[in-house]
DNA sequence: GATAAGTCGTGATTAAATTCACAATTATAT
DNA sequence: ATATAATTGTGAATTTAATCACGACTTATC
């Protein structure tokens, strides 16, 4: 709660390091190197070891860092144990592949229930998440904290300031619209249609090594 | 091709305001400010003026930039007249939202086909897009420029590698494997439990104004 | 033990991106 | 015409992130 003192960069690498962890934790292994997970996570080994230095010193110099002593120390710093309540808002496609990813495997969040405004999926559940009518938003919402937002760019507007209104603190925004909240919400935008133009345009302008 | 020279935090904003450009000329506006677009696509005013910078003087002083002249601009240098070639491998409900989703009305992307390892999906298409087998990728994906990764994350490798055979270009990986590819190859990674987790991260640890 | 190999943590450096701030220019109003 | 307001383009400053490079320490080997 008070380490503002870490780069944005480093905190949005933590999840993946958490991951990394637990699969080498599940592989068995006692001990990894800064390069050993260089090498899985793809990110430079100095650069891993000074995420790392920004929570005190957590390796050993000559041995490198112990797998299980790190994950306890990730699962509490990513307060692995205190459950964030998540909402999907839309099941198309896209919402529907949030319900089906099991999050709880290595995560904090836990998706509650989702809204939809058709009238045939409302009622069932899907991952054993209920679905409600977008309708009842501000009736079933207590409690969820981040919401999940998968609906047409028509609408994304009209309901992100019903999110705003029950007091939600974060969005994650997969819609194309860019929406505008109080600068009490922190909203993460994830455009898909700009992160393939975005790859073919890097693929046309900053040619890569052709040899291999 | 040879706009080395263009910052790469820029060019992934480069698809985002050519968007919103055509938004505001379908709406009919002749002109726009840097800070109005600002507004729009939640940019500092500053860095957009920096950014259309790079491609020269296309603004005039006291009035802003002309709309479609801008478009006319973006549009070419963005390649929408150049078109590249996309499959999808894995129609889980990822693949399906991207074949439901219209890339053709913004971009110089096209979504030629896509593939699954289900028999039951084989033969079928959506949305025009033909679904062919896992084990025809070698034979059908040919002119194929760029792939969209939405299998599990336990075939994702083994996948990997035979794109890389058959001379791929870019991958957009939406899987929780960090894949290896060849410097050849160019990988975005979107992971979408790390970005919820991310937001988590930054709602507990950096607190907004709570004042609206 | 003594020596060699491995690895961290970090000061210093470099690189990349953002933001400030203002002269120059254009548009608008009177 | 003239004055006022708007807005760009950019040099300079600042901020943020990545990388280099090495001393200090640990482990493994003989």
């Amino acid at each position: 709660m008070d380490q503002n003192k870490i780069p944005q960069a480093t905190a949005k690498r933590l999840p993946l390091y958490y991951r990394f962890l637990n699969n080498l934790h599940h592989q068995g292994k006692l001990r990894v190197s800064s390069k050993e997970l260089s090498e899985a996570v793809k990110v430079d080994s100095a650069t891993i070891r000074r995420d790392f230095s920004y929570f005190g010193a957590l390796g050993k110099k000559g041995y490198g860092y112990n797998v299980e002593y790190l994950l306890g120390f990730f699962r509490k710093t990513l307060d692995q144990d205190e459950l964030t309540e998540v909402a999907i808002i839309g099941t198309g496609n896209l919402g529907t592949a949030f319900l089906h990813y099991n999050f709880m495997k290595n995560n904090n969040t836990k998706i509650m229930m989702a809204f939809d405004a058709n009238p045939e999926k409302v009622g069932k559940d899907i991952g054993g998440v209920p679905i409600y009518h977008i309708d009842e938003l501000e009736e079933k919402i207590n409690g969820v904290q981040v919401a999940i937002l998968t609906v047409p760019a028509s609408v994304a507007e009209g309901i992100t300031n019903r999110l705003v209104d029950v007091g939600i603190s974060g969005i994650l925004n997969f819609t194309p619209a860019r929406i505008t909240v109080p600068d009490s919400v922190r909203v993460h935008h994830i455009d898909l249609a700009v992160e393939l133009q975005a790859l073919v345009y890097f693929l046309k302008h900053y040619p890569l090594n052709t040899e291999e």
